[in-house]
DNA sequence: ATTCGCTTGTCATCAGATTGTCAAAAGCGG
DNA sequence: CCGCTTTTGACAATCTGATGACAAGCGAAT
């Protein structure tokens, strides 16, 4: 199984990590401040590292550009107050893969943390994610089709995140409305359709039979990275 | 159909969640404090607990900690008034799943209820099943008969799932217009054959003498996994 | 064994449902 | 207020499933 280092020096969310990780099975190591977590993390070899940025001792900063340095394929989800993101540009210099700010969804965490870490297997290199002729870097928010830019909007992310989440299985409407949409608001199912016709325009080779976000007649969508 | 289970104190909101649950189908179980609640929680196994933070006796976060103690399976969705869960990480402390602030959308409820649901049936069920030289998976919805992709549509797979659900029995038509069709469609019983004869060109060796999908003459049709 | 009556297999066709696509309206943030 | 994104509604294109006709198969009685 997999091995998930913690930097968080708040007791009681350290607990809660716990709970939430070793139910799934994950090698969970802890350290409370950055010197131990950089120590671990040189010895212990996680898939993936939760930093907190606020953390005693060496800035949360100071951690995050080191872990990089010393092992860049690592995935680094960082754990923060909404405010000390409010510049992502900031976290892209630090060369963090995910980010996810208090208060976060138990969910949420483990979707991202479990994302980066497949994400970081396919491609021991960079935080992105690649299907046919599609590349994603949904630390960038960007997405590139045959080396040229392929604008997307937040919506069109949210969808994509979802699929690339869970390939191959075949997601109905409604999943996919509650999941991305949101469980408050009710649009209809049409507007998943054009969501999806969006995302074909943008991002297969050719749009009238897609490859990838497949039509499954009578039960939804189905997206398929790799075609054959 | 799934069994829900309810810890809550509030009658009024108890024969709402009934009436909601009811309609769905599911197997609706009622506990009004945190005792009666873990008890029927451990007889009766519930798909999902939605639990009530404010009650009579034992907290409402003690009887979380306990249920998901004792089955770190189920989900448990918190139902509860905003002010109690201003601060995410409670929850997550808690071990639950989810949870939706009162007052509540019945619609979002149920929603969060089923994708709750969903997410745990994912993590343990085995994804495929196979008979003969078949192999189905119902996740993606795709078969295969000796490696080789066989396409079937929506309704095939729902026949298809009900057999593998009732092997060997004797089906009748009408059984099998109730329970895949739906019981407000009333085709006609050659609608049923049109149905098994797809079922058979698409997956039988062999279609003019079927193995698995065998015709019992007068009553219905049999479904046998693996031959002799 | 043959025949008759009923049940089932099979096919082409058609109506209905599902989905693709577009353009206009409604939101939304700056 | 403007420009962009999202949603909606309408229509066309497509696919599926239901129907009915007819052939073939089965079982029982002759």
């Amino acid at each position: 199984m997999a091995t998930i280092l913690v930097i968080e020096d708040d007791a009681r969310i350290l607990k809660a990590l716990e709970r939430l990780f070793v139910a799934e099975n994950f090698d969970f190591r802890t350290a409370t401040d950055g010197a131990d977590g950089l120590k671990l993390a040189a010895s212990a070899a996680p898939d993936a590292v939760i930093l907190d940025l606020m953390l005693p001792g060496l800035s949360g900063r100071e951690i995050c550009r080191t872990l990089k340095q010393s092992l860049p394929e690592t995935p680094v989800i960082i754990l923060s107050a909404i405010s000390e993101v409010a510049d992502k540009v900031l976290l892209l210099e630090l060369g963090a893969d995910d980010y996810v700010t208090k208060p976060f969804s138990p969910r949420e965490l483990l979707a991202r943390v479990q994302a980066a870490i497949r994400r970081s297997k396919r491609s021991r290199v960079r935080p992105t994610v690649a299907f046919g002729d599609v590349e994603v870097d949904f630390a960038r928010m960007q997405a590139t089709r045959r080396g040229s830019q392929v604008a997307l909007t937040a919506h069109e992310f949210k969808l994509l995140r979802f699929f690339l989440d869970n390939p191959e299985r075949v997601l109905t409407r409604e999943e996919l409305l509650n999941e991305v949409w949101g469980y408050n608001s009710y649009p209809s199912t049409r507007t998943v359709d054009n969501q999806i016709l969006k995302l074909r325009q943008k991002l297969e080779s050719n749009p009238a039979e897609p490859v990838h976000f497949c039509t499954v007649h009578g039960a939804g969508y189905r997206f398929i990275p790799a075609p054959q």
